[in-house]
DNA sequence: GTCTATATATTGATAGAC
DNA sequence: GTCTATCAATATATAGAC
């Protein structure tokens, strides 16, 4: 067990925004050495390969799920329907501040590095993960949501919902495609859920959800 | 105005295998080059870059739209909603037929080559073509659809969940997310339109979610 | 239009001193 | 753990004969 070292965060914090931004082919190792500030022997110290590197990055992804996406998303609104909501404004966000260029860095790992089995899982892993945020959710709504409704479906679809809104988002540089399908997403919660109030107890105390 | 060139095409369709099967970044024009059996000057005579390369791989797609993917969907079914989730059923049938390797090529070019202008206006090109192709069923459902729903937003909202659900089905290397979030789209349609006469098809593979 | 040969840069990765 | 130097392979692209 190695003390935790800043130079190999600093190569995976690197490496995650370049392979965010340019993708993961496009980007070369010497540019990540560039940026990191560090040397190409101390690469191959930590890593013993570009792929292990990519799969630090899909770990730290994972890590980061709860600090820097459900969280946030989470501390916005008490109401569990509204979280759900919440989450796909996190990415809205994300889109909104980088004019569209910059979606899900998981998805795009998706469609680009279908390759390799264990990069594959660690992608499936973060997927799971996002669903199963999105199922504590729902989870949470209780009785608004019918009880014979797949939990299971209906958070992977919200993340359907997010990735295929991301992908036009950015295809068309606008906000419009992401909105109109999470609209179109909000309406079918709309017509899928009890239309009953949640139940309050006395620690769910927050703001009332916007809109 | 060149005579059409049978090595213009094969390059084309090399280039489209591979960039769809590896990706753009990934595939080397060497490669190209060799499975397409010519020589880099040939490459080189009919266009200007590895990009304008890609650019023409994607015209290609426009081209393909109707033969390869609307006119076999809808030869399937007349009913102009059924035919929608006949679109739908191609794509399933392409992640059928790879294990679940290969999904929509565009979706992946979408989040990898993100950068250049030229190149985004060809991808957002073929994605407004398929939600046509959509929003031409909605269209001809005629008074199914209610008269005040935004026929384009469905559109793009179907293109949505083929995206997400094909992504998830890549990375899952299974095609129960994707029949499931499918799933979930038919019975937000079902609670959307009008209860008119939908026969069922045998394009619905997925079970119905409960409800 | 096709061919060979090549240019230049960068790729991922390694060796071995410190 | 860090450094420099370097490997062999490949990248995209070009030149010029045929």
């Amino acid at each position: 067990m190695e003390t935790p070292s800043s130079t190999r965060d600093r190569l995976i914090e690197t490496a995650r925004e370049l392979f965010r931004s340019q993708g993961y082919n496009a980007t070369g190792l010497k540019q990540v050495l560039a940026k990191a500030e560090v040397n190409a022997g101390s690469l191959y110290y930590f890593f013993k390969s570009k792929e292990d590197l990519l799969l630090a990055v899909l770990d730290r992804y994972v890590e980061l799920l709860r600090p820097a996406v459900l969280d946030p998303a989470f501390e916005q609104t008490a109401d569990p329907i509204e979280r759900v909501f919440a989450v796909l404004g996190v990415y809205r966000e994300y889109l909104s501040k980088t004019g569209c260029t910059l979606g899900c860095p998981i998805g795009n790992l998706a469609l680009e590095v279908d390759a390799r089995l264990v990069v594959r899982e660690r992608i499936a892993l973060n997927f799971n993960n996002w669903c199963r945020g999105i199922r504590e959710c729902l989870d949470a709504a209780g009785d608004r949501v019918p009880p014979d409704l797949d939990r299971q479906a209906l958070s992977e679809f919200v993340l359907t919902v997010m990735e295929g809104g991301v992908m036009q988002a950015r295809a068309h540089r606008s906000l419009e495609p992401f909105d109109r399908s999470v609209a179109m997403l909000r309406d079918y919660f709309n017509r899928l859920l009890a239309a009953g109030p949640p139940e309050r107890s006395d620690a769910d105390r927050a703001p009332p959800p916007p809109g």
